[in-house]
RNA sequence: GCCGACCUGGCGCAAUUGGUAGCGCAUCGCACUUGUAAUGCGAGGGUUAGGGGUUCGAGUCCCCUGGUCGGCCCCA
């Protein structure tokens, strides 16, 4: 081709004219622009553009440069685990979030110390400075020249297929392309991958903001009929200040776990004894707990719920009508086999009964709602209970709180008339926000969960399920918050709204859901009459708003860093004098916030003030009243507050005041 | 459930190549009585998660069970 032709491109939004060879490299001088964005899809810098190509430049810092970092960094590590050890067989690399993985199918898994010298064998690649080559080939030549690498040759063979997830990374979509690691010094291919790319151009450019995090066994395309590979996590920046400051995030994401914090403040914790994912609340944790739970209890009250309460265990029965017994008995505990009885000969007189711990409360309310006949004056019912419940989680999956196998689910279930399901799911979500918003958490965004085409665990009819997606998506649309579609997420029995919550440092949480089930008011039979004196069935709406109180109390132990504000605190106040001369004169000060309901403790121990003040600091207590002389001489009080901050000499009605405020106001200090 | 790592007094940690368990905090006692993040002295507390094995000898090596952590799969 002539170098001198001109074309013309968009350039950066500009017409512009170039030569018609014109690659990333000729349109960009910056160092930052690692690739190029032509006509929306993501190219190498190497890439030519042609006449009335719109083109970008995609800068290392945005979020597909970041990426395209990552993932060549994974390519460096995994050139770095075949040159230690030739005989690893590569699964897939791409990245994720914060970072990137490699998959490696080795005989031995590695170990800590394989790390670091994958770090430095890493270091040396980058250094070396090696070129990305993007080489077009096709399945014949690529199974040829990848014969040694099964899992490669899997991917091109799937790559007609249609569901390779993650394997998008390596085969994608279009032509099938290796990428070539040149090493311009030797002048010779080094290494190479089956890989779609883009990548940077030279390895340099990862520089030293990377770093390898963690070791786990992944299985081959995730299915755990495969075998499992050994995977690599890494994580990698532009910069060793950006590495470091998501270090200092990690530190502070550490610091924040809830289950080092219920150990330190004494809140919980899941002795060995009991079982795992079972847990005992210790009193500091169980004031907080019985805060939280009193609060939402009188919101329920006042918008129209009534209370109902249900058992642990339930004959069998009770799930088979429910199905849960049909589709998810294995998250269930195996039954108790009760009442059987044995003639001499060890007959059976009496067949044994099968009780099963519950999983869910909804079955019981359907019992309740089907206690009596129904009118429509009765609806909507909404029944809540704060009803426990057993789910044999799989025991790699517990995490504290968060994931337990037994928890407190705060269950609202709803019976409405099919015509008032709209207003009355968005009387729900209108709730359910507000609530979360009195316990701190303001930043939302929806999640709309949906049926998978053609699985056979979502039950009820294709119409129904249309149906009830449609009137969540509108009242999730009317909220005004982002809404983000999940599609498969659908619980078995119908689709839900779940709302997910920011957290201080940035993490979403999965809180509440909202479901719309046709499916139970159908297998229980419950039906109400209607104005016109016809039966008609409801349609019942399930909500959890917490989603369980441990789990929900766990993230707001995270969300606060344990600084609870002052309407959660366990000790809302502690007293501490300055010298035991004092003590009374607090104390004094202490029966009239005792007497308010406030939890208040005076430190009358015989450690110096100083460590005093240390021990309580450390407890994350919002207010310390400290009071001597001075103090005393005036009828007033010094405030100390957790950030070290002090407020001296304040009038004693006037402190008490400001921490009753602070109190009933549910603000955080 | 799967893969890997780990489990030492209440908590956090130490114990050269297997040689007979130490420290800090906390607890308890005594002294000190102090103005905003650790007063001093002393005492008690562990059959090293549980069980089995190898060995003259096991916290250290091997096996089983339980639990924890990081992932995978899952999350009604």
């Amino acid at each position: 081709m002539n170098s001198n032709e001109q074309i013309s491109i968009t350039l950066e939004g500009k017409d512009t004219q170039v030569d018609s060879n014109s690659t990333g490299f000729t349109l960009f001088s910056e160092k930052t622009i690692v690739a190029l964005r032509v006509n929306g899809e993501l190219k190498d810098l190497a890439h030519t553009v042609s006449e009335a190509d719109v083109v970008e430049g995609v800068s290392i810092e945005s979020v597909d440069g970041l990426s395209i970092l990552r993932h060549s960094t994974a390519h460096v590590l995994a050139q770095a685990v075949q040159n230690i050890n030739p005989e690893a067989k590569l699964g897939i690399g791409p990245p994720i979030k914060d970072g990137f993985y490699y998959d490696f199918d080795v005989e031995k898994p590695f170990t800590p110390e394989d790390l670091k010298a994958l770090e430095k064998e890493m270091d040396r690649i980058v250094r070396s400075g090696q070129r990305f080559l993007r080489r077009v080939t096709n399945e014949v030549a690529a199974s040829e020249e990848l014969r040694n690498e099964p899992y490669k040759l899997e991917l091109i063979g799937l790559k007609s297929g249609t569901d390779i997830g993650e394997a998008a990374a390596e085969v994608g979509s279009g032509e099938l392309t290796i990428y070539d690691n040149y090493d311009v010094k030797a002048d010779e291919v080094v290494w190479k991958d089956l890989c779609r790319g883009p990548h940077l151009p030279n390895t340099r450019m990862i520089g030293n903001g990377f770093a390898l995090t963690r070791l786990a066994a992944a299985y081959w395309r995730g299915n755990e009929n495969n075998k499992q590979l050994q995977r690599i996590y890494g994580t990698a920046w532009p910069s060793k200040e950006q590495l470091k400051e998501h270090q200092v995030y990690l530190e502070e994401a550490a610091k924040r776990d809830h289950r080092r914090l219920g150990a330190e403040l004494d809140l919980f914790s899941f002795p060995e004894e009991i079982g795992s994912g079972l847990a005992v609340f210790h009193p500091r944790g169980g004031i907080i707990r019985k805060v939280m739970e009193d609060y939402s209890r009188d919101r329920h009250a006042q918008s129209g719920y009534e209370f109902v309460y249900s058992p642990h265990v339930t004959k069998a029965n009770l799930f088979q009508t429910s199905g849960h017994l049909e589709w998810y008995a294995d998250g269930m505990f195996p039954p108790l086999q009760l009442d059987e009885e044995r003639d001499e000969e060890g007959n059976i007189k009496k067949q044994a009964q099968d009780y099963y711990l519950k999983p869910m409360n909804c079955p019981f309310h359907c019992l309740i709602y089907k206690s009596q006949a129904r009118s429509y004056r009765d609806l909507p019912l909404r029944m809540f209970e704060f009803g426990t419940v057993y789910r044999y989680e799989k025991s790699g999956v517990l995490h504290g709180i968060t994931r337990a196998r037994g928890f407190t689910q705060d269950d609202a279930h709803l019976y409405v008339a099919r015509e008032s399901i709209e207003v009355e799911l968005s009387n729900v979500l209108t709730f359910v926000l507000d609530l979360l918003r009195d316990y701190g958490l303001t930043d939302f965004y929806l999640e709309l969960s949906t049926k998978e085409e053609g699985n056979p665990k979502f039950v009820g009819s294709p119409e129904i399920w249309e149906e009830a997606t449609a009137t969540l998506e509108r009242v999730a649309t009317d909220s005004g918050l982002k809404l983000v579609p999940d599609p498969g997420g659908a619980a078995f029995y119908g689709p839900k709204i779940s709302v997910q919550a920011k957290d201080a440092i940035g993490r979403t949480w999965q809180m509440s859901t909202i479901q719309l089930d046709f499916n139970l008011p159908e297998r229980f039979d419950l039906e109400y009459t209607a104005p016109d004196g016809s039966k008609q069935r409801p349609v019942m709406i399930h909500r959890a708003l917490f989603g369980s109180i441990e789990r929900f109390f766990g993230v707001l132990t995270e969300h606060y860093a344990g600084h609870f504000p002052p309407w959660l605190a366990p000790v809302q106040v502690v007293g501490v004098p300055v010298a035991d001369e004092f003590s009374d004169y607090l104390h004094g000060i202490a029966s009239e916030l005792k007497a308010a309901g406030v939890r208040i403790q005076i430190d009358d121990s015989d450690e110096r003030m100083q460590k005093k003040i240390r021990n309580h600091t450390l407890a994350k207590v919002p207010f310390m009243l400290i009071a001597g002389a001075e103090d005393q001489a005036q009828g007033a009080v010094s405030f100390r507050f957790r950030d070290g901050s002090q407020t001296n000499g304040v009038p004693r009605q006037e402190a008490i005041g400001r921490i009753l405020k602070d109190i009933s106001e549910k603000v955080q200090v």
